[in-house]
Formats: structure tokens, sequence, C-alpha cells
DNA sequence: CTGAAAAAGAAAAATTTTTGCATTATTGTC
DNA sequence: GACAATAATGCAAAAATTTTTCTTTTTCAG
């Protein structure tokens, strides 16, 4: 039930805060920008305003719940926090994205960031690419 | 001279061209948002339009003169782009930026898109801390 | 249930970036 | 060097995006 997590981080159970952790949490697509979700959420019938919606992610963010990711092109975009850290590959033809984690470069993260005096607060890696199948990336064959 | 690069890429060495060329190359502040570009231009007599601003970094950026960044927070950035790829740490606190390179990571993404099937386009690498360097960092007392 | 406090919604405002268009500047040619 | 064709600038207006203000509505503890 979402409002058990709403109330954890000190969050009134609201109607809007609870479609929008409903969405993320069981939306398709985990990385949906703040317009996406506005949307998202008139189709489905809820009544909401743009600007709650916005106020709600940034809320959410401040909590926890969710990450603030800007990829390439400015595209501001926000995921469910489930508390593994995780980086991203990004499809730049279809869109696709598929997160990873690599030990190694965590710690050469950490390595980099001592030597230089650093105390690491978040860092987040991003690769943009072409996913060369065409099942995921049904665009490939047309733009390759 | 700014306006033989310019003439390589194709573009026609105009005023405000050359002149936003010459402030990437000799400005302290390697990362700047356009309208960092703008107000510099301003303050040392040139009268330049922030359209225009825009347009010629826009240019450079589709002609691989400068590398945009969308830093934490949703900042925009150009610098200039010499050729060697590099990746970055922030100092949330200060703003002081550096930049590094490590072989392991690049070649882990490297291995890491293969296994996933992906072409690499690009990769950005961001590390947020804050650098306890008071002399770097002059907001970090004040705010540990 | 009820009332205080918090949050939502709508519209306006603030930011950031782009576009249309008249004017000005650049460049290859004479 | 000057000239005309072509491209780029600057301004203002328009988009696009995100934030704030203010009034009304909702939540929740007692």
């Amino acid at each position: 039930m979402e409002s058990h997590e709403l109330k954890k981080v000190g969050l009134k159970a609201t109607l809007p805060r609870v479609r929008v952790l409903e969405l993320l949490e069981r939306s398709e697509q985990r990385h949906m920008s703040a317009e996406d979700v506005y949307k998202a959420l008139l189709d489905s019938g809820d009544d909401v305003g743009l600007a709650t919606v916005y106020r709600v992610l940034t809320q959410f963010e401040t909590a926890g719940l969710v990450i603030r990711h800007h990829f390439e092109g400015g595209l501001s975009v926000f995921e469910l926090n489930e508390g593994k850290h995780h980086d991203h590959i990004v499809c730049v033809i279809c869109g696709h994205i598929e997160e990873f984690t690599d030990e190694v470069i965590e710690q050469r993260q950490e390595s980099i960031a001592d030597k230089k005096g650093f105390n690491i607060k978040d860092h987040c890696l991003y690769i943009y690419g072409s996913c060369q199948d065409p099942e995921t990336c049904p665009h490939y064959q047309s733009n390759r």
C-alpha cells in the first residue's frame, strides 16, 4: 500500500501522491518525465494538475523516493528509488534504457574521489549508444 | 586564430562566433552556461544577443567544437572540446569541477555495452561530492 | 466528526530556449 | 579593394518548461 510508504517519509497520503507513486511502481516505463507522469495520470482518469505533478515529484526526490536524471538532450526523467544504485545505458535511437552496476567502476570512482579529496555524495554514469536488437530497438534498421 | 578553426568546421568567422570561441578558450571557467557566456561577452564590451549565443553554442556542439553537459540540478553547461574524452567530478558546494579519465572505467564500460549488444556513441560519468579543500571550496566550512 | 494544518488546483510568473524577420556582415569574385 | 549573393545577427515575440502564488479542498489527530 502506497500510503504507508508516504507516511514513512513524512508525507500525507493524498490522492495525487498515491497516484504518482502507484504509477511509478507499476508503469512499464521505469523512467518518466514530469510530463509523462502528468499525461499518464490524465489518461487513467485522474484529474491532477501539472504543477502538482512537479511538486510531488520534487517532494519525492527530496524524500528519497525517486531519483531524478538529466539525460542527454536535457531531458529530465524520474525513476523509483528502489535502494540499489545503478547506472544507465540508453539507446539514442529507440529510447530503450537498461540498468547496470559494475563493482569495479564503483571502486575506481571511490579511489578517484579519494585521490582528489572529494567526499562522494552521488554519481551517475550514462552510456549512450544504439542497441542493435531489432526487437528492443524497432528503429534500428531505418537509422543504422 | 579562432577564425581558422571556424572555417575548418564550415562556419563563417563572424564576430559573435569568434568571440564565443575565444571566451571558451581563454576563460578561467572551463564550464559555462549560455547565460554565463552571454554575460561575459557583454562585460567585455561585445554587443551580442542571447539568442545568438544559444545559436552559436548549438552550432559549435553540432560541429564538435564544444561539448554540452547536463549537470545535476538541470544546469546546462558547455566546455571546449579539446579532443580528449574525460569525465567530471563536481563539488556540489562550491561548484568546483575537476576532470579525469580512468582507463579501467573506460574498458569496463566497453565490455558492459558489448555484453548488452550496444554500440557506444558517447558516455558521461559525473561524480558529485564535496571537495574538502578550503582553498578550492570556500563554502566548505560553513556547509559541512 | 471537527478543526487546524497541509496540500491541491488553476492561473500567473519565472526560466530557459527557439523562431521569424528586417538589417547587417562575410566571403568569393571581379 | 569593392560588390553582390548569401548567410548570420539582433531584436522581439513565441515556445517550452518549470515554479510560485493564492484560494479552495483534503487529510488526519483528537
